[in-house]
DNA sequence: GGAGCGATGTCCT
DNA sequence: GGACATCGCTCCG
């Protein structure tokens, strides 16, 4: 089994972070079947896109305005999920970092799918042959594809294969990354702070 | 393939 | 009450 990312790999600025989380593999463990014909199987997504955000400093962050009951887990030590509900309809999936008390995060915004794509097909209610673009380029599809919700895993440890949900280093080798300014945000919103791997097609649009 | 738009719940002012 | 780190559909080229 590839090695999972430990809380260290967290530790450091959002901007340094996210480039270094690009190429890593995001699995999900998730229950298959009925009775008892169910099964453990991987959900798994290369990261392809990610968005950093900074804590106090930083307007387009969820915690320019400080703690408040939603944001807690980012105020926590780093390596563990923020799950928020947005639009009346989609979730979306952050990984804290920085050291406990400041409140940077990574935003993962859309994988390839690896592992699983006929259940993620599925989960997202597409038909099992379903184009693999459609699985998880967005930050809100990736969430639908992998089961991802606020009320089962909002302040879930991603260092800890118990979890469920972890990111792994499988030894592949991002190449050129690509530096663009944020999406869908209207504060902040000229800063250079998106990084996907340049020219993958699973980067949303 | 791109612009426009409606759906919809939660959070914070 | 307004804004919102989105998505999928329609209509148009």
């Amino acid at each position: 089994m590839p090695p999972i990312l430990s809380r260290d790999f967290y530790l450091h600025p959002p901007d340094v972070v996210a480039g270094q989380l690009l190429g890593k593999l995001l699995v999900r463990r998730y229950k298959t079947g009925q009775g008892s014909s169910t099964k453990a199987i991987r959900l798994a997504g290369r990261i392809v896109e990610v968005e950093a955000y900074f804590g106090l400093d930083d307007p387009a962050a969820h915690t320019f305005v400080g703690k408040t009951a939603r944001n807690a887990v980012l105020f926590g030590p780093p390596g563990f999920a923020y799950v928020y509900f947005i639009y009346g309809m989609h979730f979306c999936l952050n990984i804290s970092c920085e050291p406990e008390g400041q409140a940077g995060s990574l935003l993962l915004r859309a994988l390839e799918p690896v592992e699983g794509l006929e259940t993620m097909a599925q989960l997202r209610g597409l038909p099992s042959d379903a184009a693999p673009r459609l699985l998880t380029s967005g930050p809100g599809r990736l969430c639908q594809a992998l089961d991802i919700r606020r009320e089962t895993h909002n302040g879930i440890d991603v260092t800890s294969a118990r979890s469920g949900l972890h990111v792994e280093d499988d030894g592949f080798v991002s190449g050129q990354i690509e530096v663009t300014p944020r999406v869908g945000i209207s504060k902040a919103a000229e800063r250079p702070l998106r990084f996907s791997l340049a020219g993958n097609r699973f980067v949303s649009r």
